[in-house]
DNA sequence: AACAACTGTAATTGATATTATTACAGTAAT
DNA sequence: ATTACTGTAATAATATCAATTACAGTTGTT
């Protein structure tokens, strides 16, 4: 699994979590435990996808766009990661004259679609709101 | 994805392909397009996990020791790549003062333990004989 | 207008993981 | 003996991932 689904999610929650919505770049860098580059491409991409508002300039940064019980880590995954499980490694050879090297990179991409759509569904289980929530639980216990 | 476990789901494809269901090193590398030191790794491991059985010495190789209709893409998963799914990167610091910082990972880890376990339960579903017969489907086509 | 605090992005470096190669000891058939 | 294999360790080559540096552009503040 790409990282950047990590630092995505994370990044969401510490939003949802924050009273006012927002945090900058900086601030989610030191909380995820990361720079602030990385940070600010990952938001990037998540501007880029309808997540997040961003603000430039003095005083600004980054600020959740919808209501966290309303995204899924599935939206996320599929912003961030989508396909990501298939190694990028391929086995067999398309010009093999055996049945099983030939055909394999076709029925093994086949399988791992099949695995992402599962992984994706899995997802769909688990909002930005659920993951707080578990945090609060964690912290209560 | 560990590419291993591709490594290891083709070679007892071809195993079970062949008709006397044995072969050496050498000829699953070439069938595989690696490098017969790296499926000798492999091998060896599933040799361990009970999957094949090994004949050292000339004319010797790899055989299948089950049925390919009774061996799960599950039980190789389990043998090869458990827990692959989570990223070794990790979020967040337990020695973090917020909430979300220092809790995150312990989260973010049962959120992946749980997609572990929704993948091995798709990987159940396929075996190593489906995907033989999803090979020759292929081929026919 | 000048400054400070931000985002956006490209380019470089450094660290880590993955894959291939080389080498060689051990085993079994001929 | 010789040949054809497996098992495994060590090394080298390559690719991927993450941190850093640099700097242009934007906006609020004084």
């Amino acid at each position: 699994m790409n990282s950047e689904f990590v630092i995505a999610v994370h990044s969401l929650v510490l939003l949802a979590h924050r009273p006012d919505g927002m945090a900058s770049s900086e601030e989610i860098a030191s909380n995820v435990c990361t720079n602030p580059v990385r940070v600010r491409k990952v938001m990037s991409c998540l501007r880029k996808n309808g997540f997040v508002d961003t603000r430039e300039g003095s005083g600004g940064g980054y600020r959740l766009s919808q209501e966290p019980s309303e995204v899924t880590l599935a939206d996320v995954y599929r912003a961030m990661a989508s396909g990501s499980l298939a190694p990028s490694w391929c086995s067999g050879d398309p010009e093999s004259d055996c049945l099983v090297g030939s055909n394999m990179a076709d029925v093994m991409n086949a399988v791992f679609c099949g695995a992402d759509q599962q992984l994706e569904s899995y997802f769909e289980s688990i909002t930005i709101g659920s993951m707080l929530s578990r945090l609060t639980a964690k912290a209560r216990a």
